[in-house]
DNA sequence: CTTGGAATGTCAACAAGGCTGACGTAAATT
DNA sequence: AATTTACGTCAGCCTTGTTGACATTCCAAG
């Protein structure tokens, strides 16, 4: 595909240069990305890891822990330590699962809810704004080129979750 | 704001949905991003932060340890920590500032070249195969979106090595 | 010339959040 | 009954970030 003839300078996009912009776009703008959480979660005794951790149980109600880590791509103990804070303090709960009772379930507390409203507040403000500025146009380019950048299982995870559930 | 009369479907793509999709899109494309380097580095005594200097010492060469700072947005005895291991490794060498002389400009030597090529090369291969999949409308979607997600301070760094020296 | 402040380097201590390895338990599966 | 799976936990390590304190060097202003 795209076999582009010579004279034909449709692929002038590819050149390092305009690559090396777009490495440099996705650092800067990862930085913008995670600022307003992390600067919520800064004093609490979270980080970024919580965040993540909140975001997907919120995403994804009753998931296990299994799956969560399947979705993080992080160790269960590194996993644990983080769901660990959460239960204790009343923001995530592990339900057994009926069917099999190996399996821990995750939820939201009220409480777990309420902090990941005011974290994802603060991150859809930021995308929204993005968004509005860039237009309908970029935004589909913007969601076509990172969903080209994953790698297959992250992107099967991304799109599972996609169109999931609610 | 956002108050979208109905029958007018122009600013659907600021439904909170499509901010969650463009939120988890970020953070699987980000994994996949600095996957390739961090596969290269591991294994050598080096990580993601060695990785970032060296990227940026290459692109703006001369740059001074102040400057790298800013762009980098850490504390300068994080930063030293890496340089100090670079400069022992002989892969980044500090010339003394002629006009001033408090100043280190920084360079890549011919081996601290060679390890930033290596990287770059795994990086920007995925970026290329992305941006290759997505198509230069996309592209250009996707960089307007990451630029309009960044801190004013964050962009007029962006913005300033975009169009920068070499 | 002296001094203030800027740029840099360095030491010590600490925290978050990754990792591995090993081990244990309960439950499902074979 | 034996094995595998899902989960938890203990112990220890690494990278990379943080703060605070302090020394050095040197430009620039008084």
């Amino acid at each position: 595909m795209a076999d582009v003839k010579s004279g034909d300078d449709s692929l002038l996009f590819l050149t390092d240069e305009n690559l090396r912009k777009g490495i440099e776009a996705m650092f800067f703008a990862y930085r913008g990305f995670t600022s307003d959480p992390d600067r919520i979660l800064q004093g609490m005794d979270y980080g970024r890891a919580h965040h993540r951790a909140v975001h997907f149980i919120h995403r994804a109600p009753g998931t296990t822990v299994g799956n969560l880590l399947d979705i993080l791509g992080v160790t269960k103990q590194s996993l644990n330590r983080v769901l660990r804070s959460l239960f204790d303090d009343g923001l995530v709960e592990a339900r057994v699962g009926r069917k099999d009772r190996r399996e821990r379930h995750l939820y939201l507390t009220e409480k777990g809810a309420a902090l990941e409203r005011s974290l994802s507040d603060a991150q859809r403000a930021r995308m929204r704004s993005a968004y509005r500025a860039a237009g309908p146009v970029a935004v589909a380019g913007f969601r076509t080129v990172l969903e080209a950048m994953m790698d297959d299982s992250q992107r099967r995870q991304y799109t599972a979750l996609k169109d999931g559930s609610t």
